[in-house]
DNA sequence: GCCCTAGTAG
DNA sequence: CTACTAGGGC
């Protein structure tokens, strides 16, 4: 019997908006710890994670582990029949093959289920092993989808350099190049303003601004984004779920061989 | 001679929004009581019926009967040319094929006058007979647009079920099955917030969700819907007119002779 | 032509 | 946060 209900439950719907374009079938874990997925979008080349701490639900119940196939299209339509202030509980029966979302209206006169079947999807779980950054870059992530959409009507790939001084987003395309600097600032109002630099070493690495674009979905999740960078690993684009877990996003990085073709440096 | 003016224009923008897709040619009828309408849909499934009452109008003259065939499309992009402050006069010559319909900015800066050719229609005119109805729910306009638009991505058909509690929406597909219920609740701020319940039987009936969202069109007319039910009658679906008169919508319930496929009861 | 989506305004 | 509007895609 698996029983989660989340007050805000217009978190879940952020959070499918936000990976629902990358990923169309997953499975959702759900042990005594939390609700989380781990998938590769559905090209291969991106991986999301994500987890929902059970302190973060008004009531958790998993009495034992349980992996839920979803396609996370139907899903996310389904959660779309929500209020915005709706509360949020998802069933679960022992050994069903279907899962129930609850809605409940903030005054309780609506209260509407929806069942949805289950899929059976093959999950390759990686072990996604924790490592050192040579730069951690923490900004408001409005500006980092900005940046992003805005790079990507120049060209494909972005290359991100890390200095102690600041970030640097650079692009180039057939007729024309950008670069985006942006100094490390913590003296801001609000503390979500700050752009803030955690730096061993410098670094450069460059990344398709597809898939970034796509990371950027999950911008109503939270006011800011850390980028976590170090050479030969992928990048680490994490957006925080209000106090409840987060959304990472995976992305190696693209290896330049042809400095002519592929290297944005303007 | 015909001649209905009519203050508050953008009433009539907004009637023919809400029965255009439903009804491409109809009979306008015109007589000393009001201006009417009654048509079936163009799958001769649903009837529209529409009234607006002589009183409703700031002059309204109208020397004998008179029957006028307009395709509301048209009609309705005419219409469209009108401001929404703008007062519309409807005016058509004893004999003539044609109708005017003139509209007066509020400052009366701008007067414009489109004519419009009249069409023969062969008109049906059924007689409705008044009924008895063992449920009528009044809810939200928005509440039950919202409904039928949710379960629409779900399934084709809808089941709605009245008891004194409440009444339930329920739909089944391929994938998913839902249920909204909504509590009857009188204690709101707003009356248009009520959800009403008036019954004398418990009933419940299935209908083609299309033509539901066919109906829907008519919400910006009026902050409430009412839905009258009985076994083995039409319902009703009827959108008031301010202070004017109505539109309502018929559409007969589906007849569930295969369980297994069409009942959409969880 | 219709639906869906994104953006804006209240 | 909801509603409305305008724009783009199917």
């Amino acid at each position: 019997m698996l029983e989660l209900r989340l007050v805000q439950g217009s978190l879940l719907k952020k959070v499918l908006d936000a990976i629902k374009d990358l990923v169309n079938d997953a499975n959702f874990d759900c042990s005594s710890s939390g609700f989380s997925l781990q998938a590769m979008d559905s090209s291969h080349v991106a991986l999301v994670a994500l987890l929902l701490r059970a302190e973060g639900f008004e009531l958790y119940r998993c009495d034992r582990n349980i992996s839920m196939g979803m396609n996370l299209g139907n899903m996310a339509k389904m959660l779309r029949c929500a209020g915005n202030d709706d509360i949020i509980t998802i069933k679960a029966d022992d050994g069903s093959d279907t899962v129930t979302f609850m809605f409940e209206s903030p005054t309780q006169d609506k209260i509407s289920d929806f069942e949805m079947k289950l899929m059976d999807i093959d999950s390759e779980h990686l072990g996604i092993p924790d490592a050192e950054y040579q730069a951690i870059v923490r900004m408001p992530s409005a500006e980092f989808a900005k940046i992003c959409k805005d790079l990507a009507t120049i060209g494909d790939t972005v290359v991100i350099s890390v200095t102690k001084e600041g970030v640097k987003f650079s692009t180039r395309g057939d007729t024309a190049s950008a670069n985006v600097v942006l100094r490390q600032n913590t003296t801001v109002d609000k503390p979500e303003d700050a752009t803030v630099i955690e730096m061993t070493e410098p670094v450069s690495l460059t990344f398709a601004l597809r898939y970034m674009n796509s990371f950027t979905k999950a911008t109503p999740l939270s006011g800011t984004v850390t980028i976590s960078l170090s050479s030969e690993l992928p990048v680490v684009v994490e957006y925080k779920v209000a106090e409840m877990g987060y959304i990472r996003f995976y992305l190696a990085p693209k290896i330049e061989e042809d400095e002519d073709e592929t290297k944005p440096e303007v």
